[in-house]
DNA sequence: TAGTGGTCTAGACCACTGG
DNA sequence: CAGTGGTCTAGACCACTAG
């Protein structure tokens, strides 16, 4: 097992709870390296590890001479890091699933055209939903090889995660993704499954996952209904 | 002047710019860590702040044991980074200045409320066009505290560069920006400033830079047709 | 001025990829 | 196996912020 976590990974967690639990709210400090240092007994190399992935994550911001800020963290979706569609901060999330993990063949109206080793084989192909306190905001179309996860129709996903199902019964990781957005326009059964009016805008987005299985990849399609969540996003340069 | 550039962003923008260049080109490696020491006389904590920052940017991927590949650029709208949209790989963007700076009021109808001492005073407003080869993709409508740039309407922009014209005219240095994107139909001025029909869907984007002058900040809307260009995306993660 | 984060050095051990 | 990147230590000097 590669099991356990880096040491800056785990403070990194433990901050991020704490904040999420308002142990230190918008606007206050978080402790400053050094005394991070002497906490944890660990070095600012360390200690500054975890500080720049919160910073990433847009949970704090530094300033240099002043220290960690807890930042006010927006309410819409979870967006676009890498694991996808997670939490609306506080809301109830469901998932349902519209059609189980099959074999299919491989969707070629694509931005991302898969690898030819992929495109010669059959893929396994789901679709889900994602509701936000019984509103449809998302469907989402996956696919990938299914010499990449043998079996995958008949496995059930643990925890109702497509990732951690990845992760642990296929010792597949996700490095990162790419992503095109476009504005389009609710055709049929899309709009359908959304539950709005066959014409309405909604935000496409096509990914495509990096993995470890190096030439093989995840392929996603999201059809958002962004009318009433929206897509939020936060950057932090420096 | 803060002047000088740190040594790994030094490196940083001389490998990008080799990237760019195509002295490396995709799937090619770039040096090695301990190659990267010995050519520039530093620290492997050096090197690996460089290459974490292009992985970063999107230019290359680190794989361990392996090392860093240099990865596909999109051909598609430089996005949604801190500073905005830049670059198109290889294709000319010109800029219109629709509407230059001029004193308004704050616009409420806005997902970020501006700040109560913003809301008190004016602001200045003006609206571009960003076009790639001669098609109008973007629509921007900024606006920002008069306070925070007196005679801002008599200035000329640096390099036509509104970023460059605050950092060097104001001192005022963009730290981030929040983001939350919607699919909307376009309406009456918008559809026709980008040149399509009325109800077409199009990208609504509201940003919210952060500045380093801490309770002001420059509002943006962006409205984008995405049906030629699509808004391109890479995060990568560990 | 004291304390903060930003940069950097010079080491070390480990886990992973490839031949 | 040799070489790579991932993590970590124990220092150092500097620029910035705030009282």
């Amino acid at each position: 097992m590669s099991g356990r976590l880096p040491k800056y990974k785990q403070i990194q967690e433990e901050l991020r709870y704490q904040i999420q639990q308002d142990v230190y709210q918008v606007g206050d400090l978080l402790p400053s390296e050094n005394e991070m240092c002497a906490h944890y007994g660990i070095t600012r190399t360390t200690a500054r590890k975890a500080l720049e992935e919160l910073q990433r994550e847009g949970y704090i911001m530094r300033r240099h001479g002043k220290g960690s800020v807890v930042v006010e963290r927006r309410n819409s979706l979870g967006l676009l890091t890498v694991k996808g569609f997670s939490d609306v901060a506080g809301k109830a999330v469901r998932n349902i699933m519209v059609a189980k993990p099959h074999v299919a063949s491989w969707d070629t109206s694509f931005v991302f055209t898969p690898s030819p080793t992929e495109e010669a084989g059959d893929c396994y192909r789901f679709t889900r939903i994602r509701c936000v306190e019984d509103d449809a905001v998302l469907v989402e179309v996956s696919w990938l090889d299914c010499g990449l996860v043998p079996g995958f129709d008949k496995q059930e996903f643990v925890n109702g995660s497509f990732f951690k199902t990845l992760s642990q019964c296929y010792l597949i990781e996700v490095l990162g993704s790419e992503q095109e957005l476009q504005a389009i326009s609710a055709q049929g059964t899309i709009a359908d499954l959304l539950g709005i009016p066959v014409g309405s805008p909604i935000l496409y987005i096509a990914v495509r996952y990096l993995t470890n299985k190096s030439g093989y990849y995840i392929y996603s399609k999201l059809y958002c209904n962004t009318s009433k969540y929206s897509i939020g996003n936060r950057f932090l340069s420096k």
